[in-house]
DNA sequence: TTGTAAGCGTTATCAC
DNA sequence: GTGATAACGCTTACAA
């Protein structure tokens, strides 16, 4: 069965009598075709056991029926456990499947690209432009990265999930995230907190830069010109490091917003091994609405960041683009909204 | 720049002054040529920016350098958010960070598969045995799936992630299911747990009637023949569920065991509204030691479930079978190990 | 060692 | 309507 040669298109004409080009067209759906062959060529089809070739139908239509998920990251180093960590997090499955529930109905395939290096984005974009897939997601993690001009100048169908870190045409999704902090801020403030902290995400990368800016911009409004931060990278370890020295440095604060449900989760732990009750004697805020939300302990009160839906509308805004390349660049900000419950 | 012709072999070859063959041959490195012309034609490559078309390469060499990650699910309802759910769970990333981790090195793409339903099954093995990947990873999800039967009646190099249901010659890589949960059995007894339960995932899928079976037989070697069960699906709300119904029909209950730990979260969360306090109470041992197993709180105590190793094994083992097709079936069982954290 | 030419399995442009 | 036939961009005998 293995050596076998598949039925080609060639072996399904011969069946039904007639010439490639006649199959070619039923198969795909062409009118101009005599009802009655129509339906000798689909039994030879379904005799010979014919499948489509992708591959081959894809070098000449230069149309491949599947997106590449472009993980773009900074140098990777083989010790460090990042990717693996990334994998894990809730983050990159909200992702797939959010894409997925679009493109899936369209049968449109996901393919998996992970760009390190400059090298490996050249290579990536020249393959795309070979038309390895027809468009791209791209999820560009370094705080400065090339890819989403490389892209747009390679004229490569491509849409971010999160602002470009420098002004670049090309279209994106992304999630108020100044907003969402400041919803954070508004609710500790609400809550009668008057010491309140933060634990933010790496300054340089624009999603962690615009929850900084949204959150001291809220407090200071409200009179709360000095806001005490450390800050982590995102996982739920260095949010517990950053409370310690947060809990240390400023033994009175009654409140504290963590730029991710994770690092949420650390901090808990800290206030905890701290003797310091939840919310009672500090309230916490987490931020995206993780799985990791409700299943800790007490139930984080969290922004939500839809990103499933944010993830569909990507992929809804990829097809578009791949269809009509010449349409406008867009751009679709999402509104965060405050979960309430349990830490604050 | 969209518009324009991507230079191709010809192109280069006519730059180099060489033949399209010699261009192809220095490319691929092979031995037979010319330093001289190597260098020439290297020279002629950067100056015309030339990326090979993979698809072109794949159509005639028949190797992708491609394989699919299929996820075999039973009949999707789209009202139905179970793909939502598995996407977000832990499992998805860990396997698809585990496969990376070898698949990145080698060069080799991984592209997302879903089928819900046989004929989409049906259209996927065409798909793989015309080409489309070089082999597949298989997560197979529903209790009875046809899917690893009609890969290797197709041919098609693949490798399974958890035992098929009914005995397929096919490999793959499973964990030891039953010695975990007997792991957990005998914990929770060591620790003096007299009244004991289970929180059980579905009983017609192998791995969850693999712990079942592993837990209910521990027990009952040490006299504990009879395990109140509740059947959970895995979540995290099928888990507070069951617990809320084994509490109500067995007050006295000490110690519980989860099949997984999104289930045991669960049942912390019912166990915490009921007023029982862990593990003082009621001991809790989850299955899985993945993320939520540390965010929980108290941390679970759980088996073990070295996803990412497995994964990466079967990446091993897809990318050996691919090259020789000869190769004896082959199977990798590990070992899981008990985790022992606050909750038991 | 290098070039010529025959595919790989499609779709698409023509005539008929 | 239908059938030759030329691409698509590459690898690989087979010759030279």
């Amino acid at each position: 069965m293995r050596t076998e040669r598949l039925p080609t298109l060639e072996d399904v004409a011969r069946v039904a009598g007639v010439s490639r080009a006649t199959v070619s067209r039923v198969i795909n759906g062409i009118r101009n075709v005599d009802p009655q062959l129509h339906e000798v060529v689909w039994d030879a089809v379904g005799r010979t056991g014919y499948v489509p070739n992708r591959l081959a139908r894809s070098l000449v239509t230069r149309r491949t029926g599947t997106v590449a998920l472009v993980v773009s990251d900074s140098e990777m180093h083989d010790d460090d456990p990042f990717m693996g960590r990334f994998f894990a997090d809730p983050y990159f499955g909200r992702v797939v499947g959010g894409l997925m529930s679009v493109l899936r109905d369209k049968g449109v395939q996901l393919a998996l690209q992970i760009v390190g290096t400059d090298d490996q984005r050249r290579r990536l974009v020249g393959d795309l432009r070979n038309g390895q897939a027809d468009g791209a997601i791209v999820l560009s993690l370094p705080p400065v990265d090339p890819l989403p001009r490389m892209l747009t100048e390679g004229g490569v169908p491509a849409v971010l999930i999160g602002r470009p870190a420098d002004p670049v045409p090309i279209d994106y999704v992304d999630l108020a995230n100044d907003t969402g902090a400041a919803l954070a801020a508004d609710h500790l403030l609400a809550r009668g907190c008057q010491r309140i902290a933060m634990i933010s995400g790496p300054a340089d990368v624009p999603a962690s830069s615009d929850r900084i800016a949204g959150f001291r911009r809220s407090l200071a409004r409200r009179g709360h010109g000095w806001v005490p931060t450390e800050t982590g990278n995102f996982t739920r370890d260095s949010g517990e490091t950053a409370m310690r020295t947060l809990l240390a440095g400023n033994p009175f604060l009654d409140g504290v917003f963590a730029a991710n449900d994770l690092m949420a989760l650390g901090a808990l732990a800290a206030l905890r091994d701290a003797g310091r009750s939840v919310p009672t004697d500090v309230a916490v805020v987490g931020f995206d609405d993780s799985s990791a939300a409700v299943a800790a302990s007490p139930a984080l009160t969290t922004i939500r960041h839809p990103l499933e839906d944010m993830a569909a509308e990507a992929a809804r805004l990829l097809l578009a683009r791949i269809e009509d390349p010449a349409m406008r660049v867009s751009s679709v900000i999402y509104e965060p909204a405050l979960i309430t419950r349990d830490s604050a």
